[in-house]
DNA sequence: CTGAAAGCGCTTACAG
DNA sequence: CTGAAAGCGCTTACAG
């Protein structure tokens, strides 16, 4: 029989290894896996053969099998990949998980709730972990995942599991309560994402709000609703808008339409559910030659970099997204209870309402 | 015998289900996965079957094994996930490999160059091709990628590995003459990680450059020089200053001690070899009071959002991170020929060196 | 269209 | 410390 001719050069397995160094599969396993399962000389011995044949050491498929954990914790995300990373209190959130998974010796596998629907299902079911960030458009994409993973939800809730979230509520209170201090003639108030249908633009009667426990963003409103009340406003009276997306093109001509009303209907303080929509006001503002504070007070949440390392800065709730993923994280891993957590926040005197 | 008692519940298995619908496994497994090849009776039964029990598909690891393919793309980055999270190109970057994978239906595992060392080797080796992001500060993480798995380089070389590069050398050429025509008394550079040891600072006779082709910041440097010595400039006597993190709090004191220099000390233009930097530079100019572009010229290198969407509009090349990570993705997945692309960039002309 | 069977590449008790 | 062997949970030719 002719030897096959094949292009790809064999790949070589650890049984291959053992055969060819005449020791059993085990012995070359505990090599890689459990130094001290051998002696150092034969450990060294399989180790160099290895490198000499180009044996880059067990699969990880197959030790995943095995094992039953592949190491990988998956963040299922409920906007798209592109929106999230390109979202700096998203980054900071993975960013934190990263870290702790990298010291633990996990890895990130990146999902997203929005995905192709087309795909194979149930890849995402590698990971040995599911951290689920954010308002998902469906709970299909969990329905893949096996109950008995562990699974923690960020930024909103998932029945029976634990969650993490921020104070919204008292955080947009105490914002608004400072702003409110200034005693503005016109507050406006800028949403994110909180209409159950698409709105970008002025909301009105007509559009039903997110329940309550639905989006962290209900919780931002109910803060600013009672500040108003603390100081003698009528939160029915004060007008709102809606963005349907935290980037400066879909803020940038709903806000366009704000800072284009006649002056004496113009708001005098925006009070902005994320610092990024305060950030397009500022922008537009500056642009129309309107001055900052004098002209129009700005408030934001979130406390991004961009936003403070700038003239003028934002005056905004400062929230730990870094710190929100590393619990998440270690909850995920079991190093931290897994129970409900709230994070506490910091208001930021700035300049755009200081 | 006792049955055991045990607190998890059983987990399923596709074998588990295909006995308890008196089927076979390949039944099961057909129906989740090749819905021709049986009929939709039988797929019905199966998959609701399936469901009643909580069986949420076949599992993921042990497919992988069998199938050989994970459908998981790994990303290597040569900075910590923390940094590359929180760094507008490198996010770019990823955005476009994700948006390609998702389409595809595979996912996106993000690893670090710089990950923590004492980590189980090869948790990484489960991915079916491999995007390497950047200078590696050792090229041992990619050892443990066996050698017949797809790899390519971005923004860096890797010895017989196709690689995806931007016109580097031509673009900072462009910017520079550009900048250069408005006859600046004294011109300046800003460098990025370009030193062989680490230098956050002004950079002297002492230190050693990295070599051509190393880094993609040496390419930028020559055509810096070029234009320079287009205008009748000498090289040699521009002072450059080197930044070891391309982050605000890196940038900073650096950036400080530049515009503390005397009047006639201080650079009337810096080339920046990133937008980062030359955002940093305009943050605390205008701390200062120095005017732009009156006092000082500016130009970047990037491109990114935050760079254009504010006022002045930063001078800058512009390079399109989102296609590089696409045409990445392509070439991983087979969809793009594996070889050396180079993609060309865009000259903007802002405000901040008009 | 369906079923019996091999085997992907490992790890890990277990016996020696 | 070492070796023989079972089996993780699937997919896929192959025979019927």
């Amino acid at each position: 029989m002719e030897p096959p001719v094949s292009a790809a050069p064999p790949r070589i397995t650890l049984k291959d290894l053992a055969r060819e160094l005449g020791v059993s599969t085990a012995s070359v396993s505990n090599a890689f896996n459990r130094p001290d399962q051998l002696s150092p000389k034969l450990r060294e011995r399989i180790l160099s053969e290895a490198q000499r044949l180009g044996y880059s050491g067990p699969d990880a498929k197959a030790r995943s099998l095995r094992t039953g954990r592949s190491r990988i914790i998956a963040v299922v995300l409920a906007e798209t990949l592109t929106y999230s990373l390109n979202d700096a209190v998203a980054s900071e959130l993975l960013a934190g998980i990263a870290e702790v998974l990298d010291v633990h010796g996990h890895t990130l596998l990146l999902l997203s709730g929005r995905q192709h629907v087309s795909q194979a299902p149930g890849s995402a079911n590698i990971a040995d972990g599911f951290i689920v960030y954010g308002l998902m458009p469906s709970l299909k994409v969990l329905n893949d995942i096996p109950a008995q993973r562990p699974m923690v939800a960020v930024d909103f809730n998932i029945q029976s599991r634990p969650s993490v979230h921020v104070d919204n509520e008292p955080a947009s209170y105490a914002v608004a309560s400072h702003a409110l201090t200034a005693r503005p003639k016109r507050p406006g108030i800028i949403n994110l994402r909180l209409t159950e249908s698409p709105c970008n633009g002025r909301v009105t009667a007509e559009h039903t709000l997110l329940a309550a426990g639905q989006t962290i963003t209900r919780s931002r409103l109910a803060g600013f609703h009672r500040a108003l009340e603390g100081q003698g406003f009528d939160p029915a009276t004060v007008p709102m808008w809606n963005i349907e997306e935290n980037t400066f093109d879909v803020c940038a001509p709903v806000i366009g339409e704000i800072l284009d009303l006649p002056d004496d209907e113009r708001p005098d303080l925006l009070l902005c559910m994320s610092d990024r929509i305060a950030l397009t006001v500022l922008t537009l503002a500056e642009r129309r030659g309107l001055r900052i504070p004098e002209d129009l007070r700005l408030t934001g949440f979130d406390g991004i970099a961009e936003g403070q390392n700038r003239d003028p800065r934002l005056t905004t709730i400062r929230q730990d997204s870094h710190e929100k993923g590393r619990i998440a994280a270690r909850m995920i891993l079991g190093l931290a209870p897994r129970e409900d957590c709230m994070l506490h926040t910091e208001l930021i005197l700035g300049d755009t309402c200081p």
